[in-house]
DNA sequence: TTGAAAGCGCTAACAA
DNA sequence: TTGTTAGCGCTTTCAA
């Protein structure tokens, strides 16, 4: 016969049956605020006092129950993270750096992938504040209003990647897409390059290709030379380079070099033309973008822009976790930049 | 002047200043309960009841708390997966399978990175216990005695993915890395190769790459066929060829072929005999293992070993959801099995 | 179909 | 350095 008969007969107890903060206070002989303490700010505890409620949990195998924790200091300890698709290495390299720092400082991640689908977005960013994470990381700028005033009233902070925003909704870590396709446009054009096709994506929400095409298209205009025409791809985080190949020489026969937005798209076009014994770079100037590990490696190698993308989502962890501490973040937008790495697939081309 | 005056004087309210449950009902004329039915099973709360509830929603613009929910009903609706790195793009795959799944009904993912280490595995296991997941994923057979007692004592429902454990701790969806082994041994003796050398992962905990080694070295005793030099790379996710082109002559000047534990080390090695001018096939026969979407796309085209990974984390997504549902899975260990991909890079090889 | 009361397990505030 | 008390915001239980 247990001690339930004993407690009032009102009291219906849902309990799980788990260890809680109070067996141990009993166990270790203090308040259940000690042990609490012991596990949030051990150098608060006396340290004989420490020993005892060690040797309790111990004995009791007691997991604190974090729900509960954050229900009563309404913290969570949890920040999300919004990609538009972890299977594109592009985007995992943050989550990593993100998941890394974080977890040093007892934060875990919350993940959510958007599938370049705005109201997806907008769904995953209401589900997240009502688990009332910490703070926010999205990829990108292009956040429906309805999901920005959600955000804006929550009161979190949030750390936009991969681009620099005009109107950040708080803190931002990019560089300019659109500077990439600046000098990808210069590049070729200096190297003797006329007939440039470009690759860009199909997904509207994608306002960081976007941005490159938009600068690659305004810096050619700038120097005088044709419009390059556009051909337009549903994914761009994969290699698919034989169907691309094709619509590339029906649109122009005589093209001398492509663009494409991502490195996959641009090494599968590279691999398609190995593959038929079209003649690289010699036939055919290319340029991508991201600097996959692989770049560097094909035959030729890549030209394509690097950006430190493992570095983008800690340096983004950083921030949240110095507005975490009540601290100032001195410079709320960060341009990290990016390094434009010519290759061998852009040689100097002979002049017609 | 505001009523906070007329509150209790004990009362020091740690209150957040958002909207509350209860902000909704009194605006809604109706009770707590009954919003909160009107949230988790509107179809137990009148048609008329609901429309006023949902004005009252939209006017105050409530956002449910789901960690005061998840207390309160001992359910987080959230999932947790361990992955070795979410950076391969292999491991990245399932997340986004059991991610989708999840997502559309209500569930979402918390993601651990272990990095190849067991001790940050238990250590993340610990904190997502206390977190009160609902479900764990867990990528491999390697988990540590405590961690594996702490998951028991949990109770809830776990799924271990990419191997078929003899001992599971609860449920699982694989296949056998040893039969892959076989089957690559067996392919390369079949296609006339004698000297292959192996190219092993060398993290201790990879017990997934480890077996499929041992199934080649089985099947190649049994074919009476020389125990195959090894060589281990410390990082088997990125394509570095050079450095290991190197090791492998070293370790044998004539070998015929190479068996490379992932499709990013074979192409890797693949690339830099291009690159150095080595012919392939003919010089070298390759066989990989994933089947990353450039090994068809590679001149030669890669033989490789193909697994359903996205299918990989969307059943475990699903065998969760049934136990959720408190249904009973008929198959607590799935073999999802696999495709042995024969391509350009293994030609018959004539006899010498 | 709806409501009242009593927790869920922890931490913040305050006091000693 | 430690303890007492009163919540955190929701859902469960039970009753109507």
């Amino acid at each position: 016969m247990t001690s339930d008969e004993t407690l009032p007969a009102k009291r219906r107890s849902r309990g799980t049956g788990r260890v809680l903060i109070e067996d141990v206070a009993r166990i270790a002989n203090v308040s259940t605020q000690t042990v609490s303490r012991f596990f949030r700010a051990p150098s608060l505890v006396a340290e004989a006092t420490g020993n005892v409620i060690r040797e309790a949990v111990v004995a009791t195998g007691y997991v604190p129950n974090l729900i509960a924790g954050s229900l009563a200091s309404n913290r969570s300890q949890v920040v999300a993270i919004l990609v538009p698709t972890i299977a594109n290495p592009v985007h995992a390299a943050p989550v990593e750096g993100l998941a890394t720092v974080l977890r040093s400082h007892g934060y875990q991640v919350l993940l959510g992938s958007t599938g370049y689908d705005a109201e997806t977005e907008q769904d995953l960013i209401a589900t997240f504040l009502g688990r009332r994470v910490d703070g926010l990381i999205i990829t990108g700028i292009s956040v429906l209003p309805a999901a920005r005033r959600m955000i804006e009233a929550a009161g979190i902070p949030v750390v936009q990647i991969w681009e620099l925003p005009d109107d950040p909704i708080d803190m931002a870590v990019g560089f300019s897409n659109f500077e990439t396709g600046v000098q990808i446009a210069e590049h070729l054009a200096e190297r003797g390059y006329r007939r440039t096709v470009v690759i860009a994506h199909a997904a509207v929400v994608d306002t960081r290709s976007a941005a490159r095409v938009a600068g690659f298209k305004a810096a050619s205009a700038r120097l005088g030379l044709r419009e390059a025409p556009v051909i337009k791809v549903d994914r761009t985080t994969s290699v698919q380079g034989f169907d691309i190949l094709d619509r590339l020489f029906d649109v122009d026969s005589r093209l001398d070099s492509i663009f494409a937005v991502s490195d996959q798209v641009a090494i599968g076009v590279l691999l398609a033309c190995q593959s038929r014994g079209i003649r690289l770079p010699e036939t055919l100037g290319i340029v991508g973008f991201g600097d996959i590990e692989i770049a560097a490696q094909l035959t030729p190698t890549l030209t394509t822009v690097r950006i430190n993308r493992y570095r983008l989502g800690e340096l983004a962890g950083e921030m949240l976790l110095r507005r975490f501490q009540g601290l100032e973040v001195s410079e709320p937008v960060v341009d990290i930049g990016f390094d434009f790495v010519v290759r061998d697939s852009t040689p100097n081309r002979q002049m017609r």
